[in-house]
DNA sequence: CCTTGACCTTCCCCTAACTGGAACCCTTAT
DNA sequence: ATAAGGGTTCCAGTTAGGGGAAGGTCAAGG
């Protein structure tokens, strides 16, 4: 399989598929003329890595993934234990931008946004010195 | 007024304001000794830009609020607009986020997280391929 | 006078996870 | 012969700074 028919399968944009092999995700073999040829194993890993960061594990949380995959014998806690990682950052962000939103949805609400220069955001901005 | 007393009193790290200098927010003049000095303009504006930046406005937002505060004659129309697309992309971020966080707690909800190898979490991105 | 420690300076590399683009090669069809 | 549509490598850029080296400056203490 070319690359191009990787990315279709995968969803996966080539140069993000090029990248994954650059950092050792995957290792295709090349045809004689120096094309990548990938096979159903390449293709399953780098659906697994894009399903994975859609859930927003890094690369790092993808690298430890496979390799829990792969382990027959692993525990399923591990697994556990790296997404409720990625879990927490999640509610962090989340939490993060919830605040940011409430004070900027305040300032906008206040803001007559008309041709007249008061401007209650500005106000805020202005006034940031503790 | 030396780097460390700004940084001090706005909040920022040296590092960062030294590098709002180099992206030309601030100009502050310079001692003998070479040393930056800054006045209560210069720190200031660095207030207005930390505030700016904890409410999830780009560097380039900042730039253009802060041509609109130092412009006597906006229409608060224009700030609002800015402030807005802010909320936007921040109203996107937080549903991709709330979107993420429900597929993943659902799983690890699943997962027993004991010492056996069956786990939701893993066959989750293994059948990951369309 | 010398040293010590806390400042300050510039400079360059590093981050995450790609993306864009240039320059070039391969294949197939016209 | 050439044009389109693959593929290849390599380099640079993205955000918003952070880390750290090498070195200049300043005030206090011995």
């Amino acid at each position: 399989m070319n690359i191009g028919e990787v990315a279709k399968r995968s969803g996966l944009p080539s140069k993000t598929i090029r990248y994954y092999e650059e950092i050792g995700f995957i290792t295709p073999r090349r045809s004689e003329n120096g094309y990548r040829d990938f096979d159903e194993k390449d293709l399953h890993r780098l659906a697994f890595i894009g399903r994975a960061r859609s859930l927003g594990f890094t690369i790092e949380n993808c690298r430890a993934l496979l390799e829990l995959y792969a382990d027959q014998s692993r525990a399923s806690a591990d697994v556990k234990r790296v997404a409720e990682e990625n879990l927490r950052e999640i509610d962090a962000k989340i939490a993060d931008l919830q605040a940011m939103r409430a004070t900027l949805a305040h300032l906008v609400g206040a803001c007559a946004g008309d041709s007249r220069p008061d401007c209650p955001i500005l106000e805020d901005l202005g006034r940031a010195l503790g």
